[in-house]
DNA sequence: CTTGACCTTCCTATCATGGGAAGGTCCATC
DNA sequence: GATGGACCTTCCCATGATAGGAAGGTCAAG
């Protein structure tokens, strides 16, 4: 399979497949005598394996860790789950955060009238508002 | 004020307030003589403005807009509200998807024996799982 | 043999932020 | 008045995951 084949059969962008060629994460099984990547089904389960981790949020970073165990077949199991409740951990911090926001927002909202004059308690509150205590820590590579 | 003052008073960090005037968002109130950016009360109330906006997620595109109607004293209240109600709906989206992924990865980790065998039901739902139906469309310029 | 659909590499951008280098300025102390 | 340290300036580079595009090579069907 040429990466545009690939790309179909993952649907992960021939972009994105040429990236993880680059970045050592999946390489292609060879290339062709006019230096097109050719992958197999190994690297096409790899592909698949990446697009559903990057649906669940998991960085690069922890996909690599994912993949390299997922290739181990003596992994134990002890360190995928470590790495899974560490990003479901995250996942809840951000999650907090966020609807610590969305209430903020959602009560100063609904105390504005919202018409053509110009007094505007979400505006006061920027004015005059404190920023929260303590902005959550998060590790670095989690965007998103 | 000198730009270290200007983030001693607002909690803002010099390089960031260097790129507020780089894109024309806040500019110094003038230059010294030697070329130092000076701030008065009205910049030092723009900075915090914009700290607090942050802290409530949103984007600088946002907050471009806020800071705009901020500084016009007739604006109504209306379009300050519209851009709170369409934040608060992108965060809503994200948190949803966010929860959506940690619920998913509790199930799988709370399946997970996670001990020294290799049999891992989180590495096996990477392997097969399909990836869900519709990742939620987002505004491009709204990250964190 | 041409055409169009592919492939290759290389460069650029995103968004908000931080790091650091090289050089100029200010002020207090010797 | 000189020195030193704490500041300021601009300029360049990096982040993470992704997309866009240019310039040029390859392949297969017509």
């Amino acid at each position: 399979m040429n990466i545009g084949q690939a790309s179909k059969a993952t649907g992960v962008t021939a972009k994105m497949i040429r990236y993880y060629d680059e970045i050592d994460l999946v390489r292609p099984a060879s290339r062709t005598g006019s230096n097109y990547r050719e992958y197999d089904d190994r690297q096409i389960n790899e592909l698949r394996f990446i697009k559903r981790a990057r649906s669940l949020g998991f960085s690069m970073e922890e996909i690599t860790q994912l993949l390299s165990l997922w290739r181990d077949r003596a992994r134990p199991s002890r360190e995928v789950k470590a790495i899974a409740e560490r990003h479901v951990a995250d996942l809840d911090a951000r999650i907090a955060e966020m609807q610590a926001m969305a209430d903020t927002l959602r009560h100063l909202s609904h105390c504005c009238a919202g018409d053509d004059r110009p007094d505007c308690p979400i505006l006061a509150d920027l004015t005059e508002g404190k920023e929260p205590s303590d902005p959550v820590k998060r590790r670095p590579s989690f965007n998103r």
